[in-house]
DNA sequence: GTTCGGCGCGAACATGCGTTCGAAAGGCGC
DNA sequence: GCGCCTTTCGAACGCATGTTCGCGCCGAAC
């Protein structure tokens, strides 16, 4: 795992640049072009020596079989997270859509799966407004969220107001047969609400501020 | 660009999974034995109307020779930053290293680089105390910095204080010959140093919180 | 019924591509 | 100089893989 031959580091790079460009690996016979060495062994020697030493995975026998490791290579598991829309701005957000991929369009947002905690069917939605803020939650944040339909006492939940139509970022509590959205902000109200015309969407997982 | 049949759905399917797991596409007979097709020519048929209705692009004559598009194959720019260390907390932080790749163990987050607004070289630092509470930033954000080494009054700064030898982030006042590193936390009160006593690391970019 | 187009099938073909082998050309210590 | 190892070279071998073509199997339109 020590340093590299200028000719293995060179391959390296080409590996890079390929992959990034074309988005498969390439043959041993493009790399001996792409790196202007005169024989194919050539190539498979440094490959194999960059294997020995552990920046790249082989699958023998396989043409383009070719996986780069470490640093880079060994590649944080990396999750797409649709950003439905916004809320708690008064108009409804749209349904979160079946996912598969009919969503072309759709604003997306990439993250390590550690930043939402390895959760599924995670989405995001863009914060409007400042009821939240003393939560730290501001105005333009985007909060990300999983799936669910219930809550417990104090938690930060994104809730659907049958009778507003509309969805609202808020911490909930159950007061009988009645629910409490607290902002957390105390120059507003609680909303008070019966307890049938809140339909929650998505628990808070975690959030990020864009910019200054 | 309309539905596809069965058949062509359970290959984009594969497909995914496929690169997914193995970093590099399958070839037709892959896609053949993992769907269970009695014959190449129907894969290669199928490639054809995939690639027709845009789903997916080949490179003729070519191995493995597929790429994803649409959705999750227009693959939003994903950037790795490395998280550093941490802020504020006494310790300094390690320089950051010579980026290329000699940081393998080094923790990283990725990000779609609209996060990071098409920066480069950004950093990431793990916040410790609550000095910032009141400008949002919590005792366990991430923050992502942008290398600088010099700033405007009232930008929220990394900064290395030599005599200290301590990296702090702060909001940063340039008065006379003397710098003021405002916290934005009542309780706690501004450094005041001389200007060569401060290093400016980098500029505040954006956040991160990575739980409630 | 017949026809036609979408789709699947299997086999053969041509070539892309990984692998192997023998030989030779450097470094490096002795 | 002499060994010994690493690296390079060129060519051939052979499997892996994309491509093609003729032939069936429908279901829809006529």
């Amino acid at each position: 795992m020590k340093d590299l031959s200028p000719k293995q580091d060179q391959i390296l790079d080409f590996l890079r640049s390929f992959i990034e460009e074309k988005d498969y690996p390439p043959s041993i016979r493009d790399i001996q072009e792409g790196c202007a060495i005169s024989s194919t062994s050539v190539v498979d020697y440094n490959l194999r020596k960059l294997e020995d030493k552990g920046y790249i995975r082989r699958d023998r026998e396989i043409s383009r079989g070719i996986e780069i490791l470490g640093a880079r290579g060994r590649r944080a598991r990396i999750v797409e997270i649709p950003v439905l829309g916004s809320i708690a701005a008064g108009q409804p957000i749209p349904v979160p859509t079946s996912d598969r991929f009919g969503n072309d369009t759709q604003d997306m947002v990439a993250v390590t799966e550690d930043m939402v905690r390895g959760k599924t069917n995670v989405f995001a939605l863009r914060v409007k407004g400042t009821s939240m803020i003393e939560d730290l939650i501001d105005d333009g944040d985007i909060v990300f969220l999983e799936p669910a339909r219930s809550a417990v006492d104090g938690d930060k939940v994104a809730v659907w107001l049958k009778d507003r139509e509309e969805v609202t970022l808020k911490r909930i509590y159950h007061e009988g047969d009645r629910v409490r959205l607290q902002p957390a902000n105390s120059t507003m109200q609680p909303i008070y609400t019966s307890a049938e015309n809140v339909e929650i969407q998505g628990k808070f997982i975690s959030s990020f501020r864009p910019s200054d």
